[in-house]
DNA sequence: TAATTGTACATTGTTAACAATTAATTGCAA
DNA sequence: TTGCAATTAATTGTTAACAATGTACAATTA
């Protein structure tokens, strides 16, 4: 069963906005006006400071007092790979936490999105293709550790992903993700982890 | 020089709502009111909603539309473990990147921030010392890797920290830190890491 | 009685006006 | 022209009223 979940106003708006930064839409250092933002979004300025707070503590964006909200900076090589190692360590603790304890159904919905990344790539569709890997990792994220999990995972990732402007244009993005469900479906979290290190880097 | 920073409105409040979660002295799952958190500190419910929603991202929160905030419940001993882990990493990183790379006057500040440990113990302010043992390890984290590395370290300490009602009740503590403080000086990074591994479990 | 609907209340979400601060511009003097 | 000060404009911070939502409890029905 498809689950249509309801969004709030500002979750929506928080999506558009992390969407523009990561596709690099919106270029480090841009300044971002909370009038125009709500006028964008047909909403008043409170539920735009809500969103931009929440940016800001993802690391996508950063404020200062009085000034107002930019586009963060990408990484530094050397707190990229930093990154990469958490970002692992955690995926890692998640595949392992899910070993044998994972319901066909999870495992057709990660099917599902797989799918999904698929058909995006298919068409080109870059930006989209980028989204859904996310959608992907934070499912089997959120899976094994619930929200406590997602909400160390997330920023980690979300601030990765600035570095990427360029998606690894290759049909071997998608598969790898197949082969992290293959090793989910059978169980074999040793080889999902040599799934997870391949596809994270 | 001491440096007595000028704080927001808003991180000021943002800093007593920590320390009283931190301290145990707000509860797990206790719900926070905007309109009486806003009395309390004299403020409207603006400023309050927007540390509320900064807590929430740290970690030490959980927010529900429409419904509120409520303090968060502690992480259970494998996400625990998880996030030793990962503080570990990054603080060993940051130590690592401070070698040879660190001044007299930064040194002294960090003296300067165990002196006040030390002082907080003696008079069994046990909240304080808390805080400020955060505080050292965020001067030398945001001394290695600026604002990047502070955004990934923060939440995860904060989280953990909520599961240590009880202080480790020991002058052992306070001179773990010299000895990390020493190492530093000595630019001996190896020895650092070791201290860095003692005193983070 | 148990479940359900309806109503009143409390709380969060949103808005628009106003205050405070920062950034930009102008005018003046050297 | 350049440097500085004062003024103006633009932007963020705060507030209080109002709207929308959720919660608790009473009334109703099976």
């Amino acid at each position: 069963m498809k689950s249509n979940k309801i969004l709030s106003v500002r979750e929506q708006i928080a999506d558009v906005l992390r969407s523009d930064i990561i596709s690099g839409e919106l270029e480090p250092n841009t300044k971002l006006n909370e009038q125009q933002l709500a006028e964008r979004f047909g909403t008043s300025r409170g539920p735009i400071r809500d969103v931009l707070i929440k940016l800001t503590k993802e690391g996508l964006l950063v404020s200062k007092d009085n000034v107002g909200s930019s586009v963060s900076s990408p990484l530094t090589p050397e707190l990229q790979k930093l990154s990469i190692d958490i970002r692992r360590k955690i995926e890692e603790y998640a595949v392992k936490h899910l070993e044998n304890n994972i319901s066909d159904e999870d495992l057709a919905q990660m099917d599902a999105i797989i799918d999904k990344m698929q058909e995006h790539f298919d068409k080109e569709e870059f930006t989209e293709l980028t989204k859904t890997d996310i959608e992907f990792h934070k499912y089997f994220v959120g899976l094994a550790g619930g929200e406590d999990l997602t909400n160390l995972w997330y920023p980690v990732v979300l601030r990765m992903r600035m570095n990427y402007q360029r998606i690894r244009n290759s049909q071997t993005l998608v598969d790898e993700h197949r082969h992290i469900v293959d090793a989910l479906r059978k169980n074999d979290s040793k080889l999902a982890i040599s799934g997870i290190r391949k596809n994270i880097k």
